[in-house]
DNA sequence: ACTGGCTCCTGAGGGC
DNA sequence: TGCCCTCAGGAGCCAG
């Protein structure tokens, strides 16, 4: 589930709640996550958040003495803020009893999502060295898409989801960006020429930021840290759309299967 | 080095 | 009602 847009929707919402908040209890209510929970998360009872940060569509909650908390949500995951007296749903896997009476409860029925206490520099941890500029900042510019297409035959939807590249653009994201700037996802990447890498670029940071605006997009599960879902669905052009006209030009949107991912896009807009 | 394919897991939805 | 199939916002690992 979670792409850029609603890692960093989850961030903003739990961030005034859990920073400066000592943690009073950690409950691991299911370990089995993509990497097991490890017991030695108990070492982070009693210390307080000094800041949340995004790393891709990683989270990271940091402590102090370089303690961090590696979480991320996978397909299905999302944190919610809750009360003590909250029902618990199924699923809930982890509970982060904070100081303040409120709750955050991870929430991941596919279980490919993780959290991982580690210390040290994040930089250097494994999960998090290889990964690409974040497309919000100056770090994302052309050069980085022209370098990276230059001689990859990989279609260029798999290459911008290609998260050593730039990270963050998962599968729905791919498609709107590449609907924003006219670009068949099957091309070549190294077919695809500068200035139209110079489009993607700005589409693809276009489309994160207006998303955010929007909460992020919910297809299914995903839900934001007060439980409500995402609005940025409505805006789609193509993610979902196999068959319906396209929003500029009336022409059936196009569905298939490219790199064992869903894959959208307007054969008349897209070239 | 690149590329495509498979895998982890649960749940929802469609067809019969 | 139920069973069986397909598919789903991620991403690491593997063989060729």
């Amino acid at each position: 589930m979670p792409e850029l847009p609603e890692v960093e929707t989850t961030r903003r919402g739990i961030e005034t709640h859990w920073v400066g908040r000592k943690l009073l209890e950690i409950i691991v209510r299911e370990p089995r996550l993509r990497h097991p929970v490890p017991a030695v998360i108990d070492t982070f009872t009693g210390l307080a958040v000094t800041s949340l940060e995004r790393r891709g569509k990683y989270l990271l909650a940091h402590f102090p003495s370089h303690r961090h908390l590696l979480i991320h949500l996978g397909m299905s995951g999302s944190l919610r803020v809750c009360r003590e007296a909250d029902e618990l749903k199924r699923h809930d896997h982890l509970i982060f009893r904070l100081s303040s009476g409120v709750e955050i409860r991870y929430h991941d029925p596919r279980r490919f999502g993780l959290v991982l206490p580690f210390d040290g520099d994040p930089g250097d941890h494994p999960l998090l060295r290889d990964l690409g500029p974040e497309p919000l900042t100056g770090a994302f510019h052309t050069g980085i898409l022209v370098d990276a297409c230059r001689k990859r035959r990989t279609p260029i939807k798999a290459l911008i989801m290609d998260h050593r590249v730039v990270v963050g653009v998962g599968n729905i994201y791919a498609s709107e960006a590449l609907f924003r700037a006219g670009i068949r996802p099957t091309t070549p990447a190294h077919r695809v020429t500068r200035k139209r890498l110079e489009m993607l670029t700005s589409t693809i940071r276009e489309v994160l930021e207006d998303s955010i605006r929007q909460g992020g997009t919910t297809l299914r599960d995903f839900v934001g840290s007060d439980g409500t879902p995402g609005y940025f669905r409505q805006m789609l052009y193509v993610y979902e759309r196999a068959g319906e006209p396209c929003r500029t030009c009336a022409t059936p949107i196009r569905h298939a299967v490219l790199a064992q991912r869903s894959t959208y896009w307007c054969p008349a807009c897209q070239k």
